[in-house]
This record gives C-alpha cells, structure tokens and sequence, in this order.
DNA sequence: CCAATAGTGTCTGTAAGACAATATGGG
DNA sequence: CCCATATTGTCTTACAGACACTATTGG
C-alpha cells in the first residue's frame, strides 16, 4: 500500500486497494512485496497498493497497482477480493479505508523493479508468518522476520488463510501450475500452500474423483522429470466447486 | 444504505456501511430493509447502512447505522464483515465504496421505526431472491418481488450465500436461537437458511458429535412443545469451527 | 388409547487415510 | 540391472443418508 498525501481540500478519508499476490517456487509459499522509499515505515517491506481511481472498480486499481509498482503484466492468473481494512488509525497520517484483494499466480514472470517503489521481490511467506499463521506481530515477530509496514503482516496472513481454505473446496490449486500440468505439480501446490505432505496415491484418487477439477491433456503424452516415468498430463476442468472436497489433515 | 449530498467542498468518495440482518420469523429466513424517503430509489426497500464516521471502525459504523434507522438496539447476535461493494456507477450521486456486514440475530424485538427511513421491518428472503439464490435483478425480477434498490439485491444474495456456507462449518446456527435451545429448534434453523429438510435423527447425531457445538444445559429438564415429548436443552458451545462438517444436501 | 414429538438403532454407500505393490521411464 | 518416479490396489475407519423403531408427554 502507498499513500501519498492528500491532495488541496483533499478527502477526509482515503481508498486503497492493496493486493496479496501469491505463487510457488522452490516448493515454497511465496508473497510479492514492495520496499517503502518514503515514511512512514521507510525501507519496511509492504504489500503492493495505492488509490482507487475515481472510474475504475477496485479489482481494476488492485491490478493497477500492481503493474505500476513490481511490472507484472497482464497477470494470467486469479484474482479476489479478500477483505477491507478500516482501523481509524491503521495509518498514521490519515483515515485509509483500503480493500484488500488475494492473486494467485503461476511461477512465471519475475517482478522487475517498478517506479513507484525502490525495490519489488517475491519473499516466502514462512518467514513472515508465526508457524500457527498469525501476522508476524510487533509482540513477537518470527526470528529474522522483519515486520511487514502498517497491518499487511495481518492482512497477509489473512489472504494465505484463504488461499488454503479455498484449496480445500475449490479447484483454485490450479491457479498456481502452467498449463499442461501433471499431477505431481498439483500436488506439491498443496504442500506448499499448507505447509504438509500429502499422499500421492490419495491425492491421485481424490483430484480425479472432483468431476471437473482437471481434464486429461489430448496427447496423453508424458512429461519425465528426473529418472521416473513420465507423468499423464492435465488441463483445468469446468468445476467451481470440488466434491468431493480435499481436506487439510489434522483437524 | 443511506447517502446524502457531500458536505461542502465534499470528498470525492464516499465511504458507507451497509448490514444484512437476517433472522428466522415463522420458519422463514427474513431480512431487515428499510424504506428510503429520499431519491434516488425513493420508496424503494433498501439495507440499512450510512456514512463511516471519522473515528469508528467499519463494524461500528454498521452497528451504529442499524440503531439509527431500525431502533433494534444491543445486537446480541454475530456480525461479520461480508464484503466491499465499489463498481463506479453503484450510485448515481458518486462514487460510493461501500462495506457490507452480515448480522444474525434471534427473534427477539421487532425493528420499530427509525429516525432516518420512513419504514423499516423485515422481509422473507424468499419472497426477495431468485429460487437459485440470485439476485432479483433488474432483468426478471422474482414475481410480485420490488428489487432492492441500488446493488442491494447482490449484496442480499452474497450474505444469504455466506449464511447458508457458514451453518456447514461452523456453529453460527446458534446465532439465530435464543438460549437455552432445543435441538429441534436449532435443526429448523437449517431448514429456514437452507430451505431444505433436514432428518431429525441425522442431525441429532451430527450436532452432538460436533465437539463444542452446543453443550448439555445442566438443569437437563426438558420443554415441551405441542403435545409431545419434552425435548432436552442445550447452550451454545466454545468450538469456532465444527468437526465433522454439517454439509448441505444435494451437492 | 391416540396423537405428536423426542430420541435410538441399524444398515448401506462413499470417502479419507495409510501403505503395499506394480509399472515405466532414464542411466 | 538399478533407481526414481508414476500409477494402481487393498484394507480400515469414519461418516452421511435413509429409515425403522422405541420413548415420553398431553389429551
């Protein structure tokens, strides 16, 4: 999120949309952020955002930002909104009503440095977050985890909370692999996302169980990968709902 | 939601909270509108909502405005924020943002009018969505069914929907009963939000395996209802989440 | 005794979870 | 052949859904 000051007779209250924009690498949960070149909170790390125009829709001004502070274009991927953020004194120049929103990308593009923040990288959300998923607070933040600029450690925790309850009912894992995919990748989408191990003959079962989750890829081609055998290849299927669901272990 | 002209030299966006309160009136799922007295849409029923105050958070405003425009005092019920509702064009005045809540509340006190809106009651939701949940659009509206004015029939259906998920997974059900609860009564809860039927002995053997869902009330004593067996009694219970799920039929 | 509602018992199909076994590719 | 990975198979336990049956009150 970037706020710069109100402008003449400025709004009592200002509209943000920030974005947390979550992919995959290295088998890890990463999360795009932006370093503040100004205060408040100078050099901290933070989500990428800024204002809503007066004529775009905030999922517009999300994506905006995005492109305007890290480059990443066109964002192949899924967008949401998350949650609105509202504290009166969340930030400490003025009243910030900013709507948060969640992406969900494939590994593809990485962010180069973009104009309106001195730097832009993907960091792995592991680092940033309590291993029970609570924002890395002031209280007591993780070891070597710097504490994310105004409430984005909140807002952060927020958008991964939902990137993996969604998994579970929705066929959102799909966000985060290239088309063709086999189903190893997805699966380790899983791992990564929850931060467990799933069994691959289950996972096997249950994904091509979920009418419309993946569809098989035409040439039923194989993909090898490191001395195995080649793997069957899949698409995204029609489905917005999974049934039957996939569960996280351990409830 | 309520919306005057802005104040001189006004922002040039507006931000607002709006409430769905939904409660259960002879087994039917109802929402509190209110009438608006002013244009644009005047006549038309509308969500209470209005004007985020410069010191209040967003749920406050929401709670705040619900006093004011249906006297329904307390709120000893649940609230949580629903979603944030901005296309440009929403309202016709400007630009308006605005924060969606969704109350759940039990039959207790009936709204009396407010200061603000010329009417306020409650309404079934039925008579309000589409049989598929949508929204009673502007296209077809549902027979004998006035739309909501502005999108107020979108955010009706998305807290609706939000309702009818959360009864599956956690113990919000109890919001809509006064303590101590029957089963029974707790059961045709679900029926009212789901607008299914749900099997008495299912569901009695669901709720109480449901750690935490609702706890043994200790006089034990039963409350007969028309003629039959007095039921047993049963307070809310501390889990926040129920294992295993109570699932909605016909997925 | 009858009506009405509360509560219990039983059976079946589906699915999760654990894990063994087999198949198929590359060195 | 050996290794690594993919894929298939099996068994156990849990639970949803349907529905028959018993229990307890008031009239």
């Amino acid at each position: 999120m970037t706020v710069s000051k109100a402008g003449s007779g400025g709004p009592s209250v200002a509209v943000t949309a920030d974005i947390v924009v979550l992919t995959i690498q290295s088998a890890q949960l990463v999360v795009m952020l932006v370093q503040r070149a100004n205060p408040p909170y100078q050099g901290r790390w933070a989500l990428p955002g800024g204002f809503v125009e007066p004529d775009e829709n905030l999922e517009q001004a999300a994506l905006r930002e995005l492109v305007e502070e890290t480059g990443l274009e066109g964002f192949p991927g899924h967008l949401e909104q998350l949650r609105t953020y509202g504290a009166p004194n969340r930030d400490p120049r003025m009243r910030v009503i900013s709507i948060a929103h969640l992406g969900l990308l494939a590994n593809l593009g990485l962010p180069r440095g973009g104009s309106d923040a001195s730097a832009a990288r993907f960091r792995p959300v592991a680092e940033l977050l309590a291993p029970d998923g609570q924002a890395a607070g002031t209280p007591t933040p993780a070891r070597n985890a710097p504490a994310l600029a105004f409430d984005h450690g909140e807002i952060l925790a927020d958008g991964v909370e939902r990137a993996r309850a969604k998994l579970e009912y929705s066929p959102l894992a799909t966000a985060f692999v290239e088309e063709p995919f086999t189903l190893a990748e997805l699966r380790r989408v899983y791992e990564a996302v929850w931060g467990t191990s799933v069994d691959t003959a289950d996972f096997r079962r249950q994904a091509l169980s979920a009418e419309g989750f993946v569809t098989p890829f035409p040439p039923a081609a194989g993909r090898g990968t490191e001395g195995g055998q080649p793997a069957d290849l899949y698409r995204r299927g029609p489905a917005r709902l999974l049934h039957p669901a996939m569960l996280r272990p351990a409830r």
